[in-house]
DNA sequence: ATGAAAGCGCTAACAG
DNA sequence: CTGTTAGCGCTTTCAT
């Protein structure tokens, strides 16, 4: 068994509480006694029993970090960036998957609510009311959807999407295809409002689809019966996948179709032909969501909104349109 | 503030270990007066809080999972695979990334020691003798890499790198080019005594080279360089950033040079050339991970090693080498 | 079948 | 500066 605040104790001959202090408040100790009981502790290998500390100051030093699908090469940035983040300040996170389903996702806050001091929503794929009603249990911050009253960190994608669809419209498509994605992602709905709103062009909307290559393989048929010139992808991973489906079936990417990724993933770097996207910045979103978490620990107010902008790369998916 | 094992108590008139054998040994409680408990439980909300649970019975029922880079799509599989299968045997599985820092992956073994039952070390960077200086403070169970005495999951890449250095020397290629990985992997320890043992085709090593597609690219020119016709890489990523870097300098895959990759993630099977790779079986390998580590909880003998098949997939990214 | 009481490892007043 | 005392939420003997 390992050693407990207990052990140290009796070996530094002072009493738990002065052990306790030395860890927790040093500067109430005198640092000869302090310095004896560190070497006890480092002697005896005592580190502080972190799941019982939390059940006196009701603060476990962790942070929960829930994700749709962890194999979507859009989350790891921000998973590092809030781990790296959260380490620098003695937190930990801890990251979940929910296999983008909402029953699963709902468990899991249930679980982890007792052994975090707070939740990092990702792009959740609960409804906005079973997410207020979850916050009784723990804190929330909400990346990537928009709820009242809560912390949020939003990526501008409205603003990503209407860059997205100008610069396809200024290249001379007429008619494009947005594919859409997963019911209930605030990203696909934020699309769809800027396509719907958009002038000049004539914006059809397909979907849902699977947030994942497959998604974009499956699509590629319908892409091509529609006529379309142009497409904005749900995500990086969509366009791959669309523009294999589009190769298959002998179309060009950009010569025939010009394709618009969301995310700016490693992989449509490299890729051929490198992806056209929308640049999230997602190492950022980490960074600030966990700043934000931390501090509504705090006593007052918490900024209730940090919108981060997005920009368009272009690369080569996308091209003239054909005449 | 959430509801106690106590208000529950109160609520239904009943003692707090009425309560607590409602939820942890139900058929110890007449059924009556566990309905009326559960009802009133259900009514405020409780849920037993695990931390405290924990503290009393030293069950967690969390596991920890461990990876040196989460945005290696190789682990992915592997930690759904794993979350799923402990999910269905109520444990939760907490991941955490080591950025491939020896000494983060050092701390976080701390961190997580007393939050969790044990621990899943999937690739370590970590030496076998810290790893087994840590297993005093956690079980563990160890994956891609042979520590004595541990139960320990292997993919057997030693002959996943004989079936592609035998694919190539079938193709003709008589010098090859091994790409290693990072110092401290097992996995590139053991693609290097393969080639090592290899009849009929000259290995050259090359590396340490960063397990990642910039890590292949910055391989490219010395690739070149040496004249060989042949490549295999560490994993799928470095043959990626590889084939990218030759592409720039105009050599063509497989056309001038073959190259195989390992790990067989789904980008490879979409990139153009569709990558020729080892397989390796990383979702049953989280199963299995998650199978080993709750049956070291019982009491008597775990199986200390299990090792899994790899094979070769054959796709477009290997041809015949050049005369 | 249920209640009473002790205790898991630690922190937090409160004294001294 | 350090010791004393409670108690966090829960499980677990031991009684009854």
């Amino acid at each position: 068994m390992a050693a407990t605040i207990r052990d140290v104790a009796r070996a530094s001959g002072v009493h738990v509480s002065t052990v306790s202090r030395t860890f927790s408040a040093p500067h109430l100790v005198n640092s000869e006694t302090r310095n004896r009981v560190l070497a006890v502790a480092e002697d005896l290998g005592y580190r502080p029993n972190r799941a019982a500390r939390a059940l006196t100051t009701g603060r476990t030093h962790n942070i929960g970090l829930i994700v749709a699908d962890i194999s979507n090469p859009f989350f790891p940035p921000l998973i590092k960036a809030a781990q790296a983040h959260a380490r620098a300040r003695d937190y930990h996170v801890f990251v979940a998957d929910t296999d983008e389903d909402p029953l699963v996702e709902e468990e899991l806050i249930h679980t982890l609510a007792k052994q975090v001091d707070g939740v990092l929503l990702c792009s959740p794929r609960l409804s906005n009311r079973v997410i207020e009603r979850l916050h009784a249990d723990v804190p929330f911050v909400v990346v990537n959807r928009r709820v009242k009253g809560m912390p949020t960190i939003l990526m501008d994608i409205g603003q990503g999407a209407r860059l997205a669809i100008e610069h396809l419209a200024g290249l001379g498509h007429r008619r494009i295809a947005l594919l859409s994605g997963p019911t209930g992602s605030w990203t696909s709905g934020e699309m769809c409002a800027a396509a719907a709103a958009a002038e000049g062009v004539e914006v059809v909307i397909m979907g849902p689809n699977a947030p994942t290559e497959r998604g974009g393989l499956a699509a590629a048929a319908e892409v091509i019966g529609s006529g379309v010139t142009g497409v904005l992808a749900y995500n990086d991973l969509v366009a791959i996948g669309l523009i294999e489906g589009l190769y298959e079936r002998g179309v060009r990417v950009p010569g025939e179709i010009s394709v618009v990724g969301v995310d700016d993933i490693v992989s449509g770097r490299l890729n051929r032909p490198k992806l056209t996207t929308v640049a999230m910045p997602t190492a950022a979103a980490g960074r600030m969501a966990v700043d934000l978490l931390l501090h509504s620990f705090g006593d007052g107010a918490t900024p209730t909104l940090a919108t981060l902008e997005t920009s368009l790369v272009v690369r080569e998916s996308t091209g003239e349109a054909q005449k």
